[in-house]
DNA sequence: GCCTCAGGCTACTCGCCGGTAGTCTTTCAA
DNA sequence: TTGAAAGACTACCGGCGAGTAGCCTGAGGC
């Protein structure tokens, strides 16, 4: 119980940091900011977090823990080259526009990262390149893709997606199901999904 | 002779803040590293510029206008819809490449523009996006691409490329010609410029 | 009724940095 | 040779905001 009450307070400040971050930048916004919000004082942040920096890292790596967990689940699901690969582009798609403004804000204040937390985030985003090359050169292998260099296509699959966080809207024309189905729709003809290129 | 050194002096300041700024972020870099790197002090700075954001607004302005003037030109340019995409795209993307520093500042610092530089940045981006929407709705029109939305296609596209400041280094792999080309052949092939998708 | 302690607040400090006032130097024209 | 002005520097200010020391209050046990 009085755990839980510990991370539910921890949540609430996370939340109206990644509101204030995402609105006015990170530099942009005070602790005393972010307290007043919550209607306490900034000693109030420092009993839960060790400063702003730690704030800042801890709303960024588990949302990139999310997108990797992603794509590697679908890497390994069940299905063809080309329904992994949906899986994977859809579900990454609706995790960057479900937490758009997480995502916003780590790339947009990776300079005010901790060393340490940026070497850790930069080690899931590695392995985020690397898990969706991999699932591109398996369909290359069994035919299914047709793609020239599977590492620069990863990369432009993995940029056509997380670029999503500067225009989607979420009351805008299209639902967050339909943009999803959109980008699984661009990135299976990305990898050539659909038969070869005629000459 | 006096305007040229004016116009030197002023260009040198931009292109260590440029320098800067990409490394350690805006709000990381004090007017006292710029001028130290440079060699002077910070009034001179003053000389030549209002305030630190006007420093900012004067490396992301032209950045944005050349990728405007880029995808505008290919637009207008002679060939089939589909060798113009290919020209915009090859552009736009050795512009980003080349002015990757600029690119990157300009998406993180955003929140440090003031508004009325805001403004005119987002106002060319509008066209940008326009200007590729249009072309994509040319291509499809004339039979040349098959497209569902091509809105959100721009906006993919433009992301793909775009993206492309984060991953790209100059003395990597891929030399700047064949990421443009590389950039261009996904692009092609995600507007499905090489003939109907099989059922 | 008193003690304790957890949890939060008040009230500070201190360094940093954007911006400026005013001075010094150098150059050039008369 | 001097006057003037451009151009850069020295030396400063003032505000802001991260982080902290120490106090206060209220709840629960005895």
């Amino acid at each position: 119980m009085r755990d839980e009450i510990l991370a539910y307070k921890r949540e609430r400040i996370l939340e109206e940091a990644v509101k204030l971050f995402y609105e006015r930048g990170f530099t942009g916004t005070t602790l005393d900011d972010i307290a007043a919000e919550l209607g306490v004082t900034k000693p109030f942040i420092y009993t839960h977090f060790r400063g702003k920096v730690e704030l800042l890292a801890a709303l960024c790596k588990p949302t990139i823990e999310l997108s990797l967990d992603a794509v590697a689940s679908a890497a390994v699901g069940p299905g063809t080259p080309a329904s992994r690969l949906r899986a994977a582009i859809t579900d990454f798609t609706k995790i960057v526009l479900r937490r758009q403004a997480n995502i916003a804000i780590f790339f947009r204040e990776e300079k005010n990262l901790s060393r340490e937390a940026l070497a850790e985030i930069n080690a899931l985003r590695k392995q985020f390149d690397q898990v969706l090359t991999e699932m591109l050169a398996q369909g290359i292998a069994s035919g299914d893709f047709e793609i020239t260099d599977p590492s620069v296509a990863a990369l432009a699959l993995g940029g056509m997606i997380s670029w999503a966080y500067t225009w989607y809207r979420p009351n805008g024309r299209l639902s967050l199901e339909q943009t999803a189905d959109h980008m699984a729709d661009l990135a299976l003809r990305m990898a050539g999904a659909f038969g070869p290129v005629p000459a």
